[in-house]
DNA sequence: TATTGTTATACTCTATAACTATA
DNA sequence: TATAGTTATAGAGTATAACAATA
C-alpha cells in the first residue's frame, strides 16, 4: 500500500493551517503558495485532488497488476453490464484505440473475453470471466481500503455531498 | 473557446437522467454505465470531472498559447509570491525536471525571469515579466471564463462546499 | 553529506489518421 | 455513407538516475 495521511487538514483561504499532529503532513515547503489565487481554483483544485487520490489508488492496485484504467475497464464489465468498446470509450473518456489496448491486454490475462454482439455484429462486448470476477473482487477491496484512508477525515455526510457534486460535474460533456 | 455545456444534468444513482434540453448533451450511448460500482467511486468520479473541468480549461487557455501546467506556474510567479522551483515542484505535484521545462517554455517568451536566491545560491525563484503579468490576467479572464460556463448548474453554495472538500483532500499528502 | 536545479533517457500516455468489417 | 473496432505512428507527458553548484 501507498503511505497515506491518517488525520485530515483544512486550509483556509486566509493561509492558517488548522494545526493538529498531521500538519507536517502537507507537502512542505509549499505551504505559502496556497494563498495563491490558483489556490481557490476549483480546477486547480480538482486536479490537484485527483492525483492525490490517483497516485494512491494507482499505488493500491499496482499489487494485483492492476493500473485505475484497466481496473475500470474490469469493473464496468465484472457488473455484467456488458459494455461493448463504444461504450466504454465514451464513459471513461478515452479514444477507442486506447480501449482497444486495455482490452487486449485484459483478455491476454484471462480476465475479459471479446463477444460479438449478434445484433450488431460490429460491436464488441466485454464480459468478465470468473478469473477475471476474482481478480476485480480483490482490486475493488483494495481500491475501497485506498479510498477510505484518504477520506478518513470526512464524515459520511460530506462523502455524500462530494459524490453528488462531482457526479453532476463528471456527467457534463 | 470549447464547446460547453449549457445546463446542469443530473444523473441518480438509480439511473434516472432528469430531462431537459441538456440531457443528450451527456456522453451519449453509456448511461446504463453509471449504474456501474464505478460509477458511484468517488475515485472515478473525481477523474472524470477532472477530466471534464480540465479539457474546457485547456481549450480555453490555447488561445494564449498556454497550457493548464505553464498557466498554473505563471499564475503563481504572477501573485508575487517568488516561489522557488522546489516550491513550485511540491505544490503543482511536478517532477523537479518536469518545472525546469515549463520555466525554460516561460522564460524564453519573457514571461517570468529565473533570479538566484542570494540567501541561498542554490535556489532559483520564479518571477514574473510585465509582459508575462498582462498574459496572466489575460489567461485568468478566459479561465474564469470557462470555469464559469462549467459550473453554470451551481449555485454558490455548492461551488463553496465543493471548493472546501476538494481543498481539504487536495492537501493530502 | 544533503539539497537545488539541470540534463539525459527510457517509458507511458495521448491524439490522429487510415484501414476493415459490418450496417 | 456511416459506425465499431483496429492498427500504426508521432507527439506529449512522466519517471528515473546521474551530475554540477551550493549549503
Amino acid at each position: 500500500m501507498i503511505d497515506l495521511p491518517t488525520h485530515r487538514v483544512v486550509i483556509m483561504s486566509a493561509m492558517t493551517i488548522d494545526s493538529t499532529a498531521a500538519a507536517d503532513r502537507v507537502a512542505t515547503g509549499s505551504e505559502r503558495l496556497w494563498a495563491t489565487t490558483v489556490g481557490g481554483d476549483l480546477s486547480f483544485l480538482l486536479a490537484r485532488a485527483n492525483a492525490v487520490s490517483l497516485a494512491s489508488v494507482t499505488g493500491a492496485l499496482a499489487e494485483l497488476g492492476l493500473k485505475v484504467r484497466s481496473y475500470s475497464v474490469l469493473a464496468v464489465a465484472a457488473n455484467g453490464v456488458r459494455p461493448s468498446q463504444r461504450e466504454l470509450s465514451e464513459f471513461l473518456r478515452l479514444d477507442p484505440s486506447q480501449i482497444v489496448a486495455l482490452v487486449d491486454d485484459l483478455e491476454a490475462r484471462k480476465l475479459v473475453r471479446r463477444v460479438t454482439d449478434p445484433s450488431d455484429r460490429r460491436s464488441k462486448v466485454v464480459v468478465v470471466t470468473a478469473e477475471g470476477l476474482r481478480t476485480f473482487e480483490r482490486a475493488r477491496e483494495v481500491a475501497i481500503d485506498a479510498e477510505h484512508d484518504l477520506f478518513e477525515g470526512f464524515t459520511a455526510d460530506e462523502r455524500e455531498q462530494l459524490r453528488d457534486l462531482l457526479r453532476t460535474l463528471a456527467a457534463e460533456r
